[in-house]
RNA sequence: GGAGAGGUGGCUGAGUGGUCGAAAGCGAACGACUCGAAAUCGUUUGAUGGUUAAUACUGUCCGUGGGUUCGAAUCCCACCCUCUCCGCCA
């Protein structure tokens, strides 16, 4: 969320700002909304301070003695009448007014890093480094080509248990998605990542808190009885770990590292990515997620960024740094590292990481601040995936493909996995 | 699902109509004592909005939303949440 200040000292610059990533907006009719709930405010609590002190008054004089039914108290009691009526009045425009005003703060993206390349859409994103050696050969297979022969997993079925874009994971598929979990976790709380599992549904003010709602609803599934929602990422549980908290600034950087299922509606997104395991309405993902102090912010999402990095180097899989430009900025983020895995079935990078940094924007719309010495201010966020392990086991699926038709599991995984290589035959 | 209890500041917890943002304790900060620390003593210590150059002034907040009243943490109504016991259950 923006500051609602920003709104009415700058609307200029928020315009400004917001346009480099492809949001038009004239703020001018907010602006106005925001100086007119400032003016109603200043009138109603003026009116308020008067009919305090009237409550007051009346009750010093009942005090001191004086007869509660006394034409001096009878007068002081109409006075105070007529305050609350147009107190009352006053309260029923400003609450409108304010509603307005927050919805509409709610539905405005984060303002990008001066840092954040500009540009309109994925063509302006930036490579800004790579690492490991892509394989070329022609004849590779694509994962789903090579988890049907060593039977790891079976979408076909998981339409009979749930829908299309659903898998159930099989034999060594079920224990290389575990394997990878288990990696993944260890390797981030080895590094002082505080381990968390978060519930997976989580209410509509944490999807408010961590930013996808009120704008992305349709994405989301959606438990109606009961307020509760499917979590489309463990962004959103882990924002609301310290939602309305006052952190103190010794605890500062908190880093977590959650495992847990994600569920995404992939509204719009028809006919797209239709086979195999990289875009589903149900996947695992382990996420980081930091929140820093707001000078520490910047250093700490190159950091993030390394520790996501740090996965696809053990598991020997090359891949690519993005940076995005402000036109392909998520909703919350200020500015994003994408990291694409190389896929050399696909013959193509594929995101398998995303890692962001929000500034405050989250923490002011989940109200998470870190006490300096007598006042607050709100801290800054930073999430990114470590990793999707979906796409991660599709990418060990091609990148470790043998031309005996087993695939080589990378040294790093192989305790977790038990065995070094996937073969045909030991499929069942 | 049934029965009961309860939601007050960083925490524990008092407060059942009148200067109550709220006792007390703990915690925290500062000071004194000390070579230093502990203990002890003293002082300070909620959040958020507005006006202001600032001192300062002022609004709101006792789960949430309504209502009664000149005045509500306190009374009334609705809702949400938590806890305990019973039932069911991984």
């Amino acid at each position: 969320m923006l500051d609602q200040r920003l709104v009415r000292e700058n609307p200029n610059l928020i315009a400004r700002e917001l346009s480099r990533r492809g949001v038009k907006v004239d703020l001018t009719p907010l602006q106005k909304i925001a100086q007119q709930q400032r003016d109603i405010e200043e009138e109603r609590s003026n009116l308020q301070a008067e009919g305090n002190l009237i409550g007051k008054t009346v009750g010093q004089k009942i005090k001191s003695g004086i007869d509660p039914k006394s034409d001096a108290i009878a007068e002081l009691r109409i006075q105070g009448n007529k305050i609350k009526k147009k107190v009352s009045l006053l309260e029923e425009q400003e609450k409108s007014i304010s509603e307005k005003l927050k919805e509409k703060l709610l539905s405005f993206p984060n303002i990008p890093s001066e840092n954040c390349p500009d540009g309109n859409s994925e063509e302006n994103n930036q490579e800004k480094w790579c690492w490991g050696n892509p394989r070329k050969e022609e004849n590779l297979l694509e994962h789903w080509e090579i988890a049907d022969r060593l039977n790891l997993f079976d979408t076909e079925r998981s339409t009979k248990i749930a829908q299309s874009r659903f898998v159930t994971l099989l034999n060594q598929g079920a224990r290389l998605e575990r394997a990878l979990i288990n990696f993944m976790l260890d390797l981030h709380t080895e590094k002082g990542y505080k381990e968390v599992l978060p519930p997976v549904l989580v209410n509509t003010a944490s999807l408010i808190g961590s930013g996808q709602l009120p704008k992305f609803a349709e994405e989301s599934f959606r438990c109606s009885e009961d307020d509760l929602w499917l979590t489309p990422t463990a962004e959103v549980p882990l924002t609301s770990l310290h939602r309305e908290e006052i952190i103190p600034s010794d605890q500062l950087p908190l880093r977590y590292v959650a495992y847990s299922p994600c569920f995404r509606r992939e509204a719009g997104s028809y006919g797209r990515d239709t086979r195999g395991l990289i875009r589903l309405h149900q996947f695992n993902k382990v996420e980081l997620y930091w929140f820093v102090h707001p000078e520490e912010s910047k250093t700490a999402h190159i950091q993030l960024t390394k520790d996501a990095e740090a996965v696809l180097q053990k598991l020997e899989l090359p891949y690519r740094v993005i940076e995005l430009c402000t036109g392909d900025l998520g909703f919350s983020a200020s500015r994003t590292f994408d990291l694409e895995v190389w896929l050399p079935g696909a013959k193509t990078f594929r995101e398998i990481s995303s890692c962001s940094i929000c500034d405050d924007f989250q923490a002011r719309r989940s109200s998470i601040r870190v006490k300096e010495g007598k006042t607050t201010r709100l801290i800054h966020t930073l999430n990114g995936s470590g990793l999707a392990v979906g796409r991660t086991m599709a990418a060990l699926l091609e990148n470790g493909q043998q031309s005996d038709g087993s695939i080589a599991i990378p040294k790093a995984l192989v305790p977790y996995f038990g065995s070094s290589h996937l073969h045909p035959k030991c499929n069942n």
